[in-house]
RNA sequence: GCUCGGGUGGCGAAACCGGUAGACGCAAGGGACUUAAAAUCCCUUGGGGGAAACCCCAUGCGGGUUCGAUCCCCGCCCCGAGCACCA
């Protein structure tokens, strides 16, 4: 080393040894444990739990963690008292594939999968409070996972019905809306069919618009917000009563549109096949084609409804009453129509419908254009549905020709709904939450069915209702779930009157576990409450939350709802869970997506045992923007850990040092230096600009060793605080040799002294003409007749202008002089 | 198709409010140390021109606004993620 002091070689710098030595050392004194009931100012930093694999912790788990992990130690560091708690995902359909695949059972899995995260994790040196650790599958956790379906119960926002549910016939179950990725099962991409059972919902879309309108106070990454936006899928429109023109009863059919300004050019109306009209509104002569096409869209799985773009569609032989026209139009029974939204029912307006258009071509059904831009012909063909326009205006409309189309949708709904025809209404896209699943890895829904009663809620005093051990716990064709086969405990007494009962053999959706745990990290150890009213109050709602951005709609709507429930029932003093969430970024290797297939999965525990856990998480942090992600690439590690290396390096000789004179100019270029680093990486933490903090300290150690200089413990001590959240382990050594006592997460984050953050000698940018020709050294503070008298000065600015003087000056203080002329 | 990101050297990236484009790091080349190699340290490194001082070009493409555009506006192209017949 060339900046050895004494001639000895300096001792070097050991991760293993370092990283070892301070786990255990947090282990032994408790460093990690937050005082949950006596912390004066407390500050929940929340990542999202895992679901513990077998294949044990994925780099993109830690890549989240670790940047948690950092804010958490920055708000440590300035004084709060953080917890930070850590727990598994551990029910669910992901586990129990994964079993019956190696022939396990899930709960003899689970606890190894555990035990193996734990120790990664561990090994990773995050500031975890493991006395408060919880996994979703321990007794006294899903026992309180009930309870919530119990309060959504007694709040009527549980509720069963028979359902066309999504079903996989791969997994034999039935899947949430959620996990049905473009007709097909998320988990085994088998196409998804529809199938009836009874099942049992939560009434989320109650709580749509309140879901849609929080979300404009929160601070969250606004990619997250728009997928609930999207997702819960506001559209503003009107229903609209059409009667039926054949029958002589007041049959009619509601519709919904958004478009009820286009209503002159309804030409005919389609029903979803499931429509309940559909029976009724077949004449006779149509019987046979109508059976045949509702037994061949039965079938169809959907993937097949999904996917296929051609439209297909019989006609019933009724026909309903335009009742703006007064025209009679034919009904139409045709799958692009979703029974799920709106009424299950249309009016088509061919010229203003891209699908609507495309439906009228294939079955030669008339077009009538009633909107028009400015200027056009509207007796003129046309090849494609006009379906907007800023300018546009209503034409073949009657009395309502002329008017835009704001204008008319007010107007033509006014008028029908005078006649009680329609009314202003609007619709949206969140469906209720379907919970139950025909699977044995879960909690039990906690409902007993008697003969007498019915369905008869478990008292809270007899939960949890335990999940029992079940040996063939293979899910089946049958629709129900293996809880069914264990006599014993499907056979129950009438919790009301004691007369034989059955359990409910489904277990609850994996969301529903996660959609509170939040609420329990707290209050782990305590079984007579879900979640301690002081302690609730004093840590919750979470500050900030660090998570994929793959649970915007699921996870984080979902534990939405069931705080805002529990709102309503008067348990939580918040309504948001969350106050606020960044999600993070995805990392990729070498520019390609990370898959077990493709073999190139980065396994974190073969990088730490190579470059340390230290070195290990700096580059991770270093690779990208946190909320972007990024490329890794072995090559790169290397960086930070010669960044470390130096930073021991130079911390073991500042402490060796025998105390010299430095020269005055030099230490003075350090120490703004230094000072600006401090600022520089306090600013970004708190933006989670974690790459731009690590290349900030990296200059400052470059400009601390440039030359033969010996380092001044001064100058070195802050560093090690401000790569302490990066870099725990090795700052805890570094602190120590330093000849502090204590953890150094017990310390203050190091003050900048604002006069030395800012130059007092300024280069001041001389452009001419927008393009930079110079730069001049003048003091920080230069007014701008001398700015311009100093480029002036210099003959290689000078020469660009093509007199003697500018024609025009801007100048921006501080940074720069643009000379025009 | 719709929504949201993104496109900057050989590579990962930076530029925070419209003001020095490429910080920091990797890789590469050269040098020092070494019997040698590794490690370490120092130097060079967007492209083109020039002996040099310097000059020109350059942030996916084409326009525009501006004294000045990676940044704002209009029109395209490409990549990624999500949603997808939602009336």
């Amino acid at each position: 080393m060339d900046q050895r002091v004494n001639g000895e070689r300096p001792e070097e710098y050991d991760p293993q040894k370092t990283e070892d030595k301070w786990q255990q050392r947090w282990r032994d004194q408790g460093t990690n444990v937050t005082d949950i009931r006596g912390a004066a100012d407390p500050y929940y930093a929340l990542m999202m739990f895992p679901y513990p694999s077998a294949e044990g912790l994925h780099v993109g788990n830690l890549f989240a963690f670790v940047g948690n992990d950092i804010y958490g130690r920055f708000q440590r560091l300035q004084g709060h008292n953080v917890f930070e708690p850590f727990g598994y995902d551990a029910f669910g359909i992901h586990s129990e594939n994964y079993a019956l695949s190696v022939g396990k059972h899930p709960s003899t899995l689970i606890p190894q999968n555990i035990a193996n995260f734990e120790r990664q994790v561990k090994r990773a040196g995050l500031m975890i409070d493991w006395t408060h650790s919880l996994a979703t599958t321990d007794p006294d956790y899903y026992k309180w996972t009930q309870w919530v379906f119990l309060q959504l119960l007694k709040k009527g926002l549980a509720y069963k019905k028979q359902a066309a549910v999504n079903w996989c016939p791969s997994c034999k179950t039935v899947l949430a809306n959620e996990q049905v990725i473009g007709g097909r099962c998320e988990r085994c991409e088998t196409p998804v069919e529809q199938r009836s059972l009874s099942q049992w919902f939560f009434k989320i879309s109650d709580y749509a618009p309140r879901l849609l309108a929080n979300l404009d106070h929160l601070d969250w990454s606004e990619s997250t917000k728009t997928a609930q936006r999207n997702w819960i899928g506001r559209s503003e429109g009107a229903e609209i009563a059409f009667p039926v023109a054949t029958s002589e009863g007041d049959e009619v059919i509601r519709v919904f549109t958004t478009r009820p300004d286009t209503i002159f050019g309804a030409t005919y109306m389609v029903l979803a096949p499931e429509h309940p009209l559909v029976e009724k509104l077949t004449t006779p002569d149509h019987q046979a084609v109508i059976d045949a096409y509702l037994e061949r869209t039965g079938k169809q799985d959907l993937v097949t409804r999904k996917t296929s773009t051609e439209k297909t569609g019989v006609f019933t032989g009724s026909y309903a009453i335009n009742p703006a026209t007064g025209q009679r139009i034919p009904v139409w029974i045709a799958d692009y129509v979703l029974m799920e939204y709106g009424t299950g029912a249309i009016m088509a307006v061919p010229a203003h419908d891209d699908r609507d258009f495309e439906f009228a071509m294939l079955f030669g059904l008339p077009i009538v254009r009633v909107v028009c831009a400015e200027g056009d012909d509207p007796t003129a063909d046309f090849s494609t549905p006009f379906t907007g326009g800023d300018d546009a205006k209503l034409v073949n409309s009657g009395r309502f020709d002329g008017l835009s189309v704001e204008e008319a949708k007010r107007a033509i709904v006014g008028m029908l709904a005078e006649k009680g025809a329609a009314k202003p209404l609007v619709n949206f896209r969140l469906h209720d939450w379907c919970i139950s699943r025909q699977r044995y890895w879960g909690p039990p829904i906690p409902i007993i069915y008697c003969d007498v009663c019915g369905a008869v809620p478990v008292p809270e005093k007899d939960l949890p209702v335990v999940l029992p051990y079940v040996e063939d716990f293979k899910p089946d064709d049958s629709g129900v779930s293996p809880l069914a086969r264990h006599e014993d405990w499907y056979h129950v007494a009438c919790p009301q009157c004691g007369a034989r009962g059955r359990r409910e053999t489904d277990v609850s959706d994996t969301f529903l576990d996660s959609a509170w745990y939040f609420l329990r990290y707290p209050s782990v150890g305590l079984d007579d409450v879900p979640f301690d009213n002081n302690l609730t109050k004093k840590w919750l709602p979470v500050d900030t939350y660090i998570g994929g951005n793959e649970h915007a709609v699921l996870h984080l709507l979902y534990s939405r709802f069931v705080t805002m429930v529990l709102h309503d029932m008067d348990y939580l003093d918040f309504e948001e869970p969350y106050v606020k969430f960044r999600a993070h970024g995805l990392i990729i290797r070498n520019g390609a997506k990370m898959s077990k297939s493709r073999g190139n999965v980065v396994i974190p525990d073969e990088y730490i045992a190579t470059w340390g856990a230290d070195a290990f998480r700096g580059y991770l942090m270093f690779l990208g923007p946190f909320e972007e992600g990024g490329d890794f690439r072995d090559a790169s590690i290397s960086g930070v850990r010669r960044f470390l290396d130096r930073l021991w390096a130079s911390v073991l000789t500042a402490v060796e040092r025998n105390d010299g004179p430095t020269p005055a100019a030099d230490s003075t270029e350090v120490a703004r230096k230094l000072h600006q680093t401090i600022k520089k990486v306090g600013d970004d933490i708190p933006r989670l600009s974690y790459n731009t903090a690590i290349a900030a300290m990296m200059e400052y150690m470059n400009v601390l060793r440039r030359g033969e200089r010996v380092p001044r413990r001064e100058e070195v001590e802050p560093v090690v605080q401000l790569v302490a959240p990066f870099a725990p382990h090795i700052a805890e050594e570094l602190w120590e040799r330093l000849g502090h006592s204590g953890s150094i997460f017990d310390a203050r984050w190091p003050a900048f002294d604002p006069a030395l953050v800012a130059d007092e000698r300024l280069e001041l940018v001389i452009q001419v003409n927008g393009k930079t020709r110079g730069r001049v050294h003048v003091a920080r503070d230069i007014g701008q007749d001398a700015a311009v008298a100093a480029a002036l000065a210099e003959e290689s600015i000078a020469k660009f202008l093509s007199g003697p003087v500018p024609r025009k000056i801007i100048f921006v203080p501080g940074r720069l002089l643009n000379l025009v002329g």
